[in-house]
DNA sequence: TGCTAATTAGCAATTCATGCAAATTAGCAA
DNA sequence: TTGCTAATTTGCATGAATTGCTAATTAGCA
């Protein structure tokens, strides 16, 4: 996803109004490799603006992901979690602790499929499950 | 997954009973390719077996999916979809009806994986997203 | 400084799924 | 065939995650 400071002006030049919600949420996205949910993120949140919404960090995300800043993950169970990485590349999930990492796949966008059966791809999601270094 | 007739062995042999209940969804899932949610699997049942609740439905199917007779195919939208197709394959879904099928990826269980970062993988998911050729 | 459309907060509502307890029943044994 | 008992089914309550709705608030511009 874009920098806070790029996306305040991505928004401002869109008729979006630049709130003090929207530029913390901005912030604790840019970067971030934990693939938290929103309850994650409104904790978060909540410790730096007491009285933030969870509603409002569900709206922002999805505003977010709506313009292709972020990615929604669905990892199977709980809450969808989001990633700010819009870069081609996938997933793998430790079924011990629920840690999720990216990971890129090499020519995941070749692969060859059977049985298509007239469908027409048009995006791939490759999720591994397996077990993370302190689970193993 | 087994056949009706295997499936009910195998639940006698390991001292689980054969309900009327079990044995429609037996029917209902055996060779079913629609990927269907346990509320359509219900509405099925509901025609053939007035009165049987949603209930057993969850837990028939969660039950079959334990034992590893189905495979649960969460398609990150709406209501975990069950199939009793447990080969090695992977899925396709519309966006425009939702429609799922089964297809088949030569060489998904030998993806060259880059960030792994300790993590050992054991399965592999691939859903792919697209449009049937009734939504193209 | 004021205006106005965009946004937020907060609560209700929805969807999907599981927990629980009472009533029922499959499968076995006598 | 009858009775027993553990397994199962029901049906309702509950829970998790997310969205809908609306009044109150506010960012950004004139």
């Amino acid at each position: 996803m874009k920098s806070p400071t790029e996306l305040t002006e991505a928004f401002r030049a869109t008729g979006l109004k630049v709130t003090p919600q929207r530029q913390l949420l901005f912030r604790l996205m840019h970067g971030n490799t934990m693939h938290p949910t929103a309850e994650v993120l409104y904790s978060e949140a909540s410790a730096q603006m007491p009285g933030i919404s969870l509603r409002t960090v569900y709206q922002t995300l999805t505003d977010l992901a709506s313009m292709g800043e972020l990615r929604l993950i669905d990892v199977g169970a709980g809450a969808v979690r989001f990633d700010p990485n819009v870069d081609e590349h996938h997933h793998v999930i430790c079924q011990g602790c629920g840690d999720v990492r990216d990971v890129y796949v090499a020519g995941s966008q070749a692969l060859h499929i059977e049985g298509l059966d007239g469908f027409s791809v048009d995006s791939t999601s490759i999720l591994f499950h397996g077990s993370c270094a302190s689970c193993a």
